[in-house]
DNA sequence: TCAATAACGGAACGTATAGTATCGTAATGG
DNA sequence: CCATTACGATACTATACGTTCCGTTATTGA
């Protein structure tokens, strides 16, 4: 199950832990120098591996980092019996994530990137649009329940939430704690006026 | 003014032109190719000027994008007399600068690369905290005016306010319209939840 | 057990481009 | 009109990229 190996036959398998330490080399490289500055060199040395072990299973860097980034881990979806349970639990644990993986740099690398990177913002996108994907379903939960409007707007309510990590993770220094999702998610329920 | 020029003497003065020239010529690379890919040769060249023209003013490329960055439009912050009108009219004539300038695409290179270049981190974080400044006292207004609660955390509402705007920039593709503005706003003004 | 096969890590090759230094020319001030 | 400084252009040097080749190693099937 290493890429694509032998057709069938004979011949040296493909060493299922170079594969693994390419990938974990590419992510490191990744959040330490971005993806403009990531070279296929940089994490052959890092995996302590040959650069033709690479381009055996990768054409080139976009789609190494592309699979690199697919074993990230994603927001989980729960089911708590209330909505801003659910948030709060899924943005909790994922944040957790964020100090305990590589997600922190290598998102905003990726995502920076992707404004000027055509090739990059093609296949990256999906992969993005696919990990809002549970938090849209906690949200459309909401409104079967009754505890959202019909007629909301999922996709606004979505950035609403996700809205202030984003911004903490690119513009305001680090430090993404799991303590700041309660008071995001009240406030996104509740609004900012005064009541 | 052009630069740090002659100590008051003689000699041919520095070109005030080829200044802004470089200025501009940055601001389109970076929007282009990123920082990380921005080279000092490739300004030179789209400005039509000498290498030497450069470093004769920048010591490297951060500060020169530090400046050229620094030539672009701010937030600009107005008193409508409530708060919804304020938000909106600030944000909406800031949207339009989105797409007349650079600013959609520079804003997310210079963003994603602060997350793994201290040294750009470290100049531009201070510059960005000063960009928020009109939003938050948009919001202190809206304290003092009774709109808002007193015991508002005032850096999470800001948060909530633009983070829809930088969900849109960062993750889905481009298209960030004016006409945005005003959802966005209601929605974080008075919640998600059904009343 | 051994020949055939394919992947391995490491190293060599050619190319590209960074930053620096230097050229002759142009524009100021004294 | 001479000294001084900036100008655009180019030559130079070093680094480091992607690619390819090489001797070795691991596995399959006869």
């Amino acid at each position: 199950m290493p890429g694509a190996p032998n057709g069938g036959s004979a011949g040296r398998p493909r060493s299922e832990e170079a594969h693994q330490a390419i990938l974990d080399a590419t992510l490191e490289l990744l959040s330490e120098v971005g993806f403009s500055a990531l070279t296929v060199e940089g994490v052959a040395q890092r995996a302590g591996v040959g650069k033709a072990t690479i381009y055996r299973r990768w054409p080139s860097k976009l789609p190494l980092v592309v699979e690199a980034f697919g074993g990230l881990p994603r927001l989980e979806e729960v089911d708590t019996g209330d909505l801003a349970g659910d948030l709060k639990t899924m943005l909790k644990s994922y944040l957790q994530l964020f100090n305990t993986t590589p997600l922190a740099t290598v998102l905003p690398s990726l995502a920076g990137e992707r404004a000027h990177n055509e090739a990059l913002s093609e296949v990256f996108d999906p992969v993005l649009k696919g990990r809002r994907r549970p938090l849209l379903g906690v949200l459309e939960r909401g409104v079967a329940r009754g505890e959202l409007p019909a007629d909301l707007d999922l996709e606004l309510a979505a950035d609403l939430i996700s809205g202030p990590i984003a911004v903490k993770l690119f513009f305001t220094g680090g430090k993404l704690s799991p303590r700041m999702v309660g008071p995001i998610v009240d406030l996104a329920l509740s609004g900012l006026r005064k009541r």
